[in-house]
DNA sequence: CAATAGATGCGATCAAATTGCAATAAGCAA
DNA sequence: TTGCTTATTGCAATTTGATCGCATCTATTG
């Protein structure tokens, strides 16, 4: 089982962090589900697995993951952070107001308004975050 | 001076709010800067202004300005929100990694994206939230 | 298998935000 | 202007998300 190619160790070497049954876990729901996820759905997800770890651990993890680039923290004005993989580039939420789902939306560009802002503003980009509010289709009726 | 066309009454009254001294002084904050606030940053404002309102007050007050519609709150992957005025319509922001200053873009354009989104996906947009994140003018020497 | 540096659990703590309730003041009618 | 009514505020307590210190534990390496 050791270094199996799925078990997300590979990833976890890569960026000189140990191989713990909690951060193998949370690597494996981050490229499981595609969702951004809050501390609590990894604190339940890990229950679930039998695997008993401290908020304060969960915490500390997604903090370690995000520093080393493995994940994004993210805000959708909840109060409170999310956290997706870093390597999903070009995607952005659609956020239902009714169900509170949210749906990844990709193949979206807006290179043409980056490069707008570098000529106007003299700005230069690193990253950008859009989100969408709305109702989604099943919400509609 | 009593209805004076600047003091923000009319903005209150619209929207039935009562015109107290920390809502008219947050509103013409809001009015004259065009930088989203957080609490505090109202907090100091209103010192400045000789109007001592607790925290929990502000809080209540953009918590109430959100409701009626007079203000937004959006977060800026900080850990708190900020507010601005909600009519400020198709603009974004430009924030800097270096300083932390906030700029507004605005004449952006992404009616095409929320179209495509209606389309591909069978969402309704009613709003969305770009944040730009990069290294500003002045911080690139 | 032992050594050790890194990770975790637990409790305390912090900061942002909310709430209950009594005191206060804005708006309105007389 | 005065007094009434009800919205608003101040204060203290509380909630929630997040962080930290430190002792203990464990994943890695030799």
């Amino acid at each position: 089982m050791r270094n199996n190619i799925h078990d997300c160790r590979g990833e976890l070497n890569d960026v000189k962090l140990r191989a713990t049954p909690a951060r193998i876990a949370i690597m494996k729901y981050f490229e499981r589900e595609d969702k951004p996820a809050d501390v609590q759905m990894l604190i339940d997800y890990l229950k679930k697995q039998k695997i008993n770890a401290d908020p304060a651990t969960i915490f500390r993890i997604v903090n370690t993951f995000t520093e080393k680039g493995l994940t994004r923290q993210i805000s959708l004005n909840e109060g409170k952070y999310r956290y997706e993989l870093a390597d999903k580039h070009d995607h952005h939420h659609l956020i239902c107001e009714a169900c509170g789902n949210i749906e990844d939306m990709t193949d979206c560009n807006i290179d043409d308004l980056e490069k707008d802002i570098k000529k106007k503003k003299g700005f230069n980009v690193k990253s950008h975050s859009l989100e969408f509010f709305g109702i989604c289709k099943s919400c509609q009726h």
